[in-house]
DNA sequence: CTGTTAGCGCGTTCAC
DNA sequence: GTGAACGCGCTAACAG
């Protein structure tokens, strides 16, 4: 016995079984055919002598660990523990593990993006200590969608992109367009055709894709295109609130509002509030996120829920796909679909 | 070169400097003193080659692999982020990795906690997989405080539990207690004498401890103990909606609601809300948990914030000394403390 | 077909 | 400053 006081290692289980290490690790691994007596007494020590194998060994010798780095921007962001319960979904039905890193982006830089040399160091100390761990690929799960391109260097390891992208590595993102074309169309359903929008900030990839959403669906509806109806909000509450004031003060103000994300749907009905203004009876509001507040306003709030946890889903599979050589990278984006609550109604006068 | 289509390992370095592979590693690691100009060309070829020095051969022969196993119960559930945050900002500090390992079970087996059978199944099969991948010691974190002795056989590796416990094992917990208590005496400062306290589930820890702090400060402040005024909710917002209906048509009414989560709370404000009672003004209301939400209802609730980035943090560290031999278990808890917001109010008729 | 021997993967560290 | 054993499991080559 090699050293009885730590845990057995095939050794052990070799010795006490009267066979060589090879035969333990055929019985183990089922690589090779072993005889049926020799396998039984095999099993029945290692289950004597509670034997795990040793898996950092193991990925020495087969120069694989089975294990994925996550980088995360900030886990304490609403979308990453959703995203990370998609990659430990997948991961749990194919034996892939998580070593995962959390860069703590809120915390440490804020949400200023051109930080860039801060962030470019944080991002880099985080994949050379990946790398180091010897991971067989990498996913990278950001705060807001944007783009990376050129700020992180995987260093031939491959790496998936989800709530990022860049212009060069794979990335799974969910559809923005097709999100608020579809609030529209729901919109428009129920009789609406003067909706407004509040967007969040414009330097923002989904605020920019969400206002095509919204320019197809006037097209598409022909709904009359009035340009005071856009309004450019910055993701937070307070815009939210500010703007629908000024929805509300219009000669003409909107039947509903497309705010896009839950946070700032909250300013639109403290806005409306104030204003004695009734929700859905006088105005319908839809949210962007589904954010679990979202449910606990009054009026519960009808909103677009994000795929996340399919997006890490398809963000490992993507990934393990690729380390297994199948270059199975498909289009097709996630899609985002509509819970419906108590914020949306017939405008009055409009169409039952 | 062993091999170079590969990364380079300590021997490609070796042979490029004409040096032996200890004196490599000597200089990586400080170990021992290197003639500087030996030194030099070595950091020299290092730099040239982009080396970097495979961990898992390092742990292997180390024996440690300076990784802690993480085990959440459920990384969606809204503290566990936080904790994870708290983990992460330790090991940042000093080097040590995250395997992250996730349960998932709010999604398969929801919180009836008494599926102990599957349950069990999940965390064996957990824990045998970071064994297996030699992490030096795990930390459990649950879904809701609750005893789980007997439940884990961690193999005599160190474990710390947080939000959980076991009878045997290392445990950072919060103080239930004092939270509740505090939540009081803040609302006494402002006057109340009759307050309410809608509690969680009473098979639930938390519960009785926050419990306890409210016959406390009963106790302690001398304030009329009415039985009426203790209300069993099950931390669901409509349990906080129907118990403060039956509050408010009580012959005399509390003037202040203690609700053991933010949850409840919202239900608080909706049957306040349908009551026409107003808040704060004719009735204050203290929540728990500080979540998101809680800033964006109206009113804005005041609520006993939770110290989970810090339980996190001190589950890494007292995991961290144990692995290190230096037996520093500390039993002070992490203690809550109150944001205050906008509903409480001193009670009508009530000091100023 | 079954079993064994021995070298390897890569970095660490003791003895010289 | 170096040589070589070692940590543990895998697997090619070989023997029966």
């Amino acid at each position: 016995m090699s050293n009885p006081s730590s845990n057995p290692s095939i050794k052990d289980i070799a010795a006490r079984a009267n066979v060589s290490t090879a035969t333990v690790s055929y019985v183990l691994n089922g690589t090779r055919n072993v005889r049926p007596k020799t396998r039984e007494r095999v099993l029945a020590v290692i289950e004597e002598l509670n034997y795990k194998p040793n898996d950092i060994a193991k990925s020495l010798k087969r120069r694989r660990t089975d294990t994925i780095g996550v980088i995360a921007e900030d886990v304490t962001v609403f979308n990453t523990p959703e995203i990370i319960d998609g990659i430990n979904d997948y991961g749990d039905r194919h034996d892939l593990h998580i070593l995962l890193t959390n860069l703590r982006l809120d915390k440490r830089i804020g949400r200023d993006f051109e930080h860039t040399d801060k962030y470019r160091k944080y991002a880099a100390s985080a994949v050379s200590e990946l790398l180091s761990k010897q991971v067989d690929g990498m996913i990278y799960i950001g705060v807001h969608p944007r783009d990376l391109t050129g700020l992180i260097d995987s260093e031939g390891k491959p790496i998936v992109y989800t709530y990022a992208y860049t212009q060069n590595d794979m990335a799974i993102q969910y559809n923005d367009e097709q999100a608020s074309y579809e609030a529209m169309s729901y919109l428009v359903a129920r009789g609406h055709r003067r909706i407004a929008i509040i967007s969040g900030l414009m330097d923002s990839i989904p605020s920019r894709l969400r206002l095509n959403g919204y320019y197809k669906a006037v097209t598409e509806f022909e709904l009359p295109f009035d340009p005071v109806l856009i309004k450019m909000g910055d993701w937070e509450r307070e815009s939210g609130y500010r703007l629908t004031r000024e929805l509300l003060s219009l000669p003409a103000p909107p039947t509903a509002i497309l705010a896009m994300n839950d946070v700032m749907a909250v300013g639109v009905l403290q806005a409306a509030n104030e204003a004695g203004v009734n929700i859905p009876a006088d105005l319908s509001v839809i949210g962007f996120d589904n954010r679990e507040f979202s449910d606990y306003l009054s009026p519960r709030i009808t909103t677009m829920d994000l795929p996340l946890h399919e997006m890490g889903y398809r963000a490992m599979e993507t990934l393990h796909e690729v380390i297994n050589g199948k270059q199975a990278w498909r289009p097709e984006m996630p899609v985002c679909r509509l819970i419906e609550r108590d914020s949306v109604a017939p405008p009055k006068g409009g169409k039952p």
